[in-house]
DNA sequence: GCATTTATATGATGCCCATAATATTAAGCG
DNA sequence: CGCTTAATATTATGGGCATCATATAAATGC
């Protein structure tokens, strides 16, 4: 059926977006493509009018992901100077609701041991995502920050780190108290002693 | 066949040892039975005269890849006094080679994020492996430190995700920069200046 | 040295997956 | 209004997987 001109871009859309959420619910290799499409609304015989081949889709999907996280992060920091936007960033990464949230959470925090296994495309997606991450923060160091790339980089280490470990504690209240006490290290490391 | 009493057990352990490496390098659900027990120099079809089914067996991997990991820093760490061994840890764990070998590596840099997806037997391995390895490390910092649980698993975070982030960089020369620098933070960290 | 026993092998079953070939459907042009 | 065309659905194919039933083989006890 022809639809209207802009139908099959919204229906990529939707695919990319219920990919970018079930890539990180369930890993690249967890997640099987007529999944996908039926949480898009379809079946799975459409799919390859849209890409290639799944590899396509999980490099378009990390690239999403790491959009939609860098947006809500972008949001949540929006028009802070520097030293509070980290702060403000630190308090909503190393949290219970990231912790609970990998599907709509970070893909450093979220995918870091799926990643390595993966085909070079992805690999290269995954990347640059956490470049992006990384130099988003050096951006907020102070300038007299002696090696900035370098603190952000140990910054992003022990964020993500922080989440994953947290979601291995299976008993809520405890990884609650490993994530408060965390965030306070955190932001005492970057020079924000509150 | 019958054989030698101590037989059956020689080949759990094969078994056993294949999965703990397998498990490390391609996930609980990157790897199948068949495959470890082809590793183990047998076929599929006697995998269940060991093993009530695959996941058992991922527990038992679990169990035994952090057991070997701890017995690998138990060595690199032998007679040291705890400030030292600390130092050595950090020095044995945050490297090129451990990035370079996931499936000999800690299961906490490596399996971090395919663990929350796997049933309640493969977590509670994984979560009594993980308090090992913090109370070891908190056995190490000095008595008078406060909150030593936390600052261990502080560490912990920002070791296992130095090596997972160090493993997202694909230049050699990169990541072995950015593994140097989180060494030294991570030992500044923890009161060992140098 | 043969029968018994038990570890391992072979082969089968049923399920899920990625991919592809073909069929169906309806929007909008003529 | 009906034909063309492009988007999506249906169905097929081939492979991999966990699990299980059955077959084979060899070491020990008699």
């Amino acid at each position: 059926m022809r639809y209207s001109d802009t139908h099959k871009q919204e229906t990529r859309d939707k695919v990319l977006k219920a990919a970018a959420k079930a890539v990180r619910a369930k890993g690249p290799d967890g997640v099987g493509v007529a999944e996908i499409m039926a949480e898009a609304g379809l079946t799975h015989g459409g799919f390859y009018a849209h890409f290639p081949n799944k590899e396509a889709l999980i490099v378009a999907a990390i690239d999403e992901a790491f959009g939609q996280s860098g947006r809500r992060f972008g949001r949540a920091t929006a028009g802070m100077a520097p030293a509070q936007a980290l702060a403000a960033f630190v308090d909503f990464y190393v949290t219970l609701e990231h912790r609970a949230h990998p599907e709509r959470g970070c893909p450093v925090a979220g995918l870091s041991s799926d990643l390595p296994r993966q085909g070079a495309p992805v690999r290269e997606a995954y990347e640059r995502g956490v470049r992006r991450m990384i130099e988003r923060i050096a951006g907020w160091l102070p300038e007299t920050t002696p090696d900035r790339d370098s603190l952000a980089a140990s910054l992003v280490a022990e964020m993500s780190g922080t989440v994953a470990l947290s979601r291995a504690i299976s008993d809520e209240a405890e990884a609650g108290r490993l994530l408060a006490e965390a965030r306070d290290r955190i932001k005492h490391r970057m020079g924000i002693v509150q």
